[in-house]
DNA sequence: GGCAATAGCTTGGAGTTGTCAAGCATTTGA
DNA sequence: TCAAATGCTTGACAACTCCAAGCTATTGCC
């Protein structure tokens, strides 16, 4: 009867949750000289995983390749990141963060789980978050036919 | 031991979703003549709200005022918007909906509402999510001096 | 009342982000 | 071997965004 399902204050809460994280973190993006967009990039590049491969950052980021290459340039100028050939397949090209880069990003990576809102909840909270958006974003596996 | 915090996971568990609703409702979009930007401007139009003046929607988008001109231009454009001068202070002006904005706005959160992973939620793991995220977005009462 | 200061919106200029189509290099597979 | 497919880049263009400057309307101080 309220006309508002709760779905759709659910799809909100979760937006203003994301635009509010990063209101947070926007002088530090100054301070690293990043945009928002390149700090998304940057954030993908996580340094506990395989340097992704182009491709690969364009479907992270869903945007274009053509993106990615316009991305990855900016970050090898401002010396985050670096581009290399793949072995093995000298058409794919791989990128991988800088000692500089790495730093860039952890403070990045700090900033934002210091200053976000998530931070006020309490980490039997944050499981409980946690374990909510997983099950949402894990797709059920298929029932047989 | 893990080296990734509760938090950062938190962090990019939010944003996945952002992203993944965002997706899911890329055809939408295409067949409204919307683009992401313009999308978002059309979401915050509440019709149960009193209209926003420009700056009360730039305070929504996190934008600048120059922006929501260009923004409620293009929603102008489409037919979706009108603006009017607000009674009592000519300077302000509030950015309404048409009824073909109503429509559009209408088939966009239903989409959004239908396709986004929260979807996949039961009713009582939406509200504890709900709940959750209420808690983190609301700022605690200042203790007192 | 009259005038300076303020507030709200728009415009112009510039830089960033994004897509699409075309192009080049490499690899795959027939 | 060579056509097709794959991966990245380039160029052209549109969309988005901010800042500074400008205009109009309002507020507040004499």
């Amino acid at each position: 009867m309220d006309g508002e399902s709760l779905t759709y204050r659910l799809l909100r809460l979760v937006h203003a949750m994301d635009m509010a994280t990063n209101a947070e973190v926007d002088d530090v993006l100054a301070e690293l000289k990043l945009t928002h967009a390149l700090a998304d990039a940057l954030w993908q590049l996580d340094p506990t995983a395989d340097a992704p491969t182009m491709r690969q950052m364009a479907a992270k980021l869903h945007c274009d390749p053509s993106t990615v290459t316009f991305l990855a340039d900016r970050l090898e100028q401002l010396g985050y990141a670096t581009r290399s050939t793949a072995p093995g397949d000298r058409r794919t090209k791989v990128i991988a963060l800088t000692s500089d880069g790495h730093a860039a990003r952890q403070r990045l990576v700090d900033t934002a789980i210091t200053r976000t809102p998530l931070a006020r909840l309490t980490e039997t909270e944050q499981r409980a978050l946690h374990d909510l958006l997983t099950t949402a974003m894990t797709p059920q596996p298929q029932a047989s036919s």
